[in-house]
DNA sequence: CGACCGATCGTCT
DNA sequence: GACGATCGGTCGA
């Protein structure tokens, strides 16, 4: 499960979204190990209308609100019944960059553009409404999000491996090394 | 630069 | 009724 984060690295995260397409590779991720991981929301097996999606299939996206503003995208990626997911916490911006920076309403991307969960679901036009999405291509006129494998991949010598970020309430776990980021 | 602080609201107790 | 898996602006050095 912890390396299915690692593994994200360098996978393409593509959205389509009101009809606009835009796209980054991933290059952060945070992985969030269930019932037994206190940091995760699933903690405890605690089943709630907000959790339920990560108790869903791997494949599907659980999003949903962080301090009242932002929406963070996660994939859930065990079977159903095991509450795993992965956080997305950065993307390098690949196609659609006018997309995304209208949607972050900057005029031009600075060095950290894409950088943190909740400016990956801000550029990408993902809202928590949307939790519970499948993450296939969009067939149809409506809304997707999904990854595609295009053949990147970083080395672990280009791979930071640290503690996850905003979880110290979660005791011994919040030292777990569940954090990966591509070193810039 | 780094440190601090306000924004803002769904979710769970 | 309290609290975040955060961000971006502002302030002071």
């Amino acid at each position: 499960m912890v390396q299915i984060a690692r593994d994200l690295l360098g996978k393409v995260l593509v959205s389509d979204v009101g009809g606009s397409y835009a796209s980054g590779v991933i290059v952060e991720t945070e992985a969030y190990a269930g019932v037994t991981d206190k940091a995760s929301h699933a903690f405890g097996d605690r089943h709630t209308r907000r959790t339920s999606v990560m108790y869903q299939s791997g494949g599907h996206a659980y999003i949903y609100l962080c301090y009242g503003i932002h929406s963070l995208f996660n994939i859930v990626t065990n079977r159903k019944g095991v509450p795993h997911a992965v956080l997305i916490r950065g993307i390098r911006p690949l196609e659609g960059l006018d997309v995304m920076l209208q949607r972050s309403g900057k005029p031009k991307p600075d060095k950290l553009f894409g950088i943190g969960p909740g400016k990956v679901a801000k550029i990408l036009g993902l809202h928590y409404s949307m939790s519970g999405m499948l993450l296939i291509p969009r067939k149809g006129g409506e809304d997707a999000v999904w990854v595609e494998d295009r053949g990147i991949s970083f080395a672990n010598r280009r791979v930071e491996v640290t503690p996850r970020i905003g979880v110290g309430y979660a005791g011994p776990d919040a030292k777990l090394p569940y954090r990966f980021m591509v070193k810039p």
